[in-house]
DNA sequence: ACCTTAATTAACGAATCAGTTAAATAAAAG
DNA sequence: CTTTTATTTAACTGATTCGTTAATTAAGGT
C-alpha cells in the first residue's frame, strides 16, 4: 500500500508524469537526453530521475558514462491492478450515474 | 492533462487514500464519521476532503449541518483510463518480460 | 435569543520539495 | 596521466505541505 502512494507521489509532478509519458513512447533513453528537452538543469532532473527510481517506477541501465533509463511495466500495472480492484465499484456507479443523466449536470465547486 | 496530476497528487498521501478507499468500500459517509476514526484533528481531515474534493476525486452533498462525501466514479474512471492508454505499452512489455525471464536475467546490446 | 453540534477557515510552525550553482565521480579519449 | 563528457551528490533557498489550536459560520434544539 505504501508503495503505491510512492507511486502516485512520484507521478504527481508535470515534469516527472512527462518523462514517464515519454519514455513510454519513445523507450529507453539516456539521461541527458531526458533533460535536454525540459526546461530545467540537469541536477534537477536527475533528482527527479532518482524519485521515479525510489517509486519503482522507472529502471536505470548503465552503459558505460550513460544512465539509460527505461518505464517498468510492473509499475505500471500496479497502479492498473489498484484502479481494477475498484473497478465494481465505480463502474456501476457509473452506470447509475448514466441513467440519472437527464438530471444532475454536476459542475463543482471547492 | 493537468487535472490528472491533481488526482494523482490528492491520492500521494495515505490519508487521502485511505478516505477513498473507506469511501468506495463503504458508500457515502459525513465529515464526522471520517475525521471519528483517524487520528487527526477536524480541522486537518477537513483540509484532506479538500484536496480531494479540488482534485475532483469526491464529491459533497450537504444536508443540514452535515457534510457527506462521496467518490466520483468518473474521477476514479480517469485514472483507470490513463492506464488503460497506456495498456499497449506494460501489457506487452511484461509479456516480453516474462518471456526474456525464462532465459536470463542480463541487458540488451545496443 | 441562546447553546450545542458539525464542519470549516485562519494563523502559525516544522518538515519536505523543487529549483539553483558548485563540486564530485566515473568512464573514454587523447 | 590529463582532459572531456555524462551524470550525480552537496549545499543552499524559496515555496508548499501537513499538522496544531483558536476563531468563525451555519443549522437545530430548547
Amino acid at each position: 500500500m505504501t508503495k503505491l502512494i510512492q507511486k502516485f507521489s512520484a507521478l504527481s509532478d508535470a515534469t516527472r508524469l512527462g518523462v514517464v509519458e515519454r519514455l513510454m513512447a519513445e523507450g529507453e533513453l539516456p539521461a541527458g537526453a531526458i533533460v535536454a528537452d525540459a526546461d530545467m538543469s540537469a541536477p534537477a532532473m536527475s533528482r527527479h530521475l532518482k524519485v521515479l527510481r525510489e517509486a519503482g517506477l522507472i529502471h536505470q541501465r548503465i552503459e558505460g558514462t550513460k544512465r539509460l533509463y527505461s518505464v517498468r511495466p510492473e509499475a505500471m500495472r500496479a497502479i492498473a491492478d489498484w484502479t481494477m480492484d475498484h473497478k465494481t465499484f465505480w463502474d456501476a456507479s457509473l452506470d447509475r450515474l448514466e441513467a440519472h443523466l437527464a438530471f444532475s449536470e454536476d459542475g463543482d465547486d471547492t
